[in-house]
DNA sequence: ATGGTCGTGTGACGA
């Protein structure tokens, strides 16, 4: 079973993206974020998914497609009662339960905006320990707007008062990793210099100046199954690209 | 040394 994380950055700009995306590596399911729209009609994109989403105007939204049937569990992460912000979607499908996140930026760091990241990381940590304690087997994808590691980066020093890597940041990172969970990518290839995200700006993608922030974490019973994981640059490289390319893995079925 | 890029939605703001 091929599952793939993407941010898209605008499903209005990336639709054609999406739909070729799924045409070339047909994947069995495929969670995107920042879709930046509240109601795409996203179901128009390949008629071999099904879709199910959480949208907002102009900001965030997540979105799951999927080759077999999707229930939706939670369309919001608990414990933000004044939080309207569309960045986490929880479903079952094939008998795993799936989270598709938007982790906030939080930049400018400090400030409000970081804030609410860390206090958002918190909230994750809290479901996501519930779903250990209940021990459900899980996979969490997406855009975790965290540089977990220094080899994770192009400049360590840039990046070190950044809130994608500053120290409080990778230290709520590695809370969730201490859950027990694996970071899929790290398993099948540990060299540094493996990004996800090349900014628009100063020819970073061709100076290879990118970092690693789009994650799928896999529980223990997940992680035992888990076959392959890779970044597939491809479609940063494509005309008009988002600014982060996909992550893949597999897993043995059942 | 400086400014440099997108997307949204039309003027900043978020990333």
């Amino acid at each position: 079973m091929k599952i793939g994380t993407w941010n898209v950055n605008s499903i209005k700009a990336r639709e054609e993206h999406v739909r070729r995306y799924l045409t070339d590596n047909a994947p069995d399911i495929l969670m995107v974020q920042e879709l930046k729209s509240l109601d795409f009609p996203l179901e128009k994109i390949s008629s071999d998914y099904e879709v199910m989403a959480v949208g907002q105007k102009t900001y965030n939204g997540v979105a799951i497609f999927s080759k077999s049937p999707l229930k939706k569990i939670m369309d919001a992460l608990p414990g933000g009662a004044q939080d309207d912000q569309a960045r986490y979607l929880e479903v079952e499908t094939n008998d795993i339960r799936l989270i598709n996140i938007y982790l906030p930026n939080g930049n400018p760091c400090p400030g409000p905006k970081y804030d609410y990241k860390l206090a958002w990381m918190k909230r994750l940590y809290d479901r996501l320990s519930e779903l250990r304690q209940d021990d459900i087997p899980f996979l969490i994808g997406g855009d975790f707007n965290v540089i977990p590691e220094e080899k994770d980066c192009y400049d360590p020093k840039v990046w070190q008062e950044d809130a994608l890597f500053r120290l409080e940041t990778r230290k709520a990172f590695r809370a969730l990793l201490n859950l027990g969970l694996t970071d899929a990518f790290r398993v099948h290839d540990t060299r540094a210099g493996q990004y996800s995200f090349w900014d628009y700006q100063a020819g970073a993608w061709p100076k290879n100046n990118g970092i690693r922030i789009d994650h799928v974490l896999l529980s223990p019973r997940i992680a035992d199954k888990l076959i392959a994981a890779n970044i597939n640059a491809t479609p940063r490289g494509w005309d008009k690209p988002s600014d982060h390319t996909p992550v893949e893995i597999e897993i043995a079925a059942a």
